[in-house]
DNA sequence: CGAATGACCAAGC
DNA sequence: GGCTTGGCCATTC
């Protein structure tokens, strides 16, 4: 079924990012054959498996999203910043340079090699 | 099984 | 920059 198929790319694409690396809920829906169902994407986030980092998800504006799993914002920016990750005091992420890809995996290697 | 919910996104005002 | 509307689909009650 697609749906199950749609859950586990999520869980895999969740446990690729990098620590100090960022991604959004519309690109792990987009990647997983649903660019229309970033909800979706939360909602799994929320009572998917706490084995994967959900913390390094983010919205699209850059800005933390957990209202209660990690402690809520609070937690999860402690989360990302024990990871390397700067977060600014409105709870955002750096949306131009800490969100990852898969992709960037590859094409942009130079840049994320540290 | 039906209805409600929701850690979102894009477009419009 | 903000708020409102529509849409998406899994999870929960």
């Amino acid at each position: 079924m697609t749906n199950d198929s749609f859950k586990l790319a999520v869980y895999a694409l969740v446990a690729q990012i990098p620590a100090g690396r960022v991604m959004t809920y519309g690109q792990l829906a987009a990647l997983s054959s649903h660019p229309r169902a970033a909800r979706v994407v939360g909602q799994i986030a929320h009572f998917g498996p706490e084995e994967l980092p959900w913390h390094r998800v983010v919205n699209k504006s850059g800005q933390l999203a957990a209202t209660y799993s990690f402690g809520g914002r609070s937690g999860q920016r402690q989360h990302l910043e024990a990871e390397g990750v700067a977060v600014d005091e409105n709870d955002r992420v750096d949306v131009n340079g800490l969100i990852w890809w898969p992709l960037a995996a590859t094409e942009t290697a130079e840049v994320e090699c540290e």
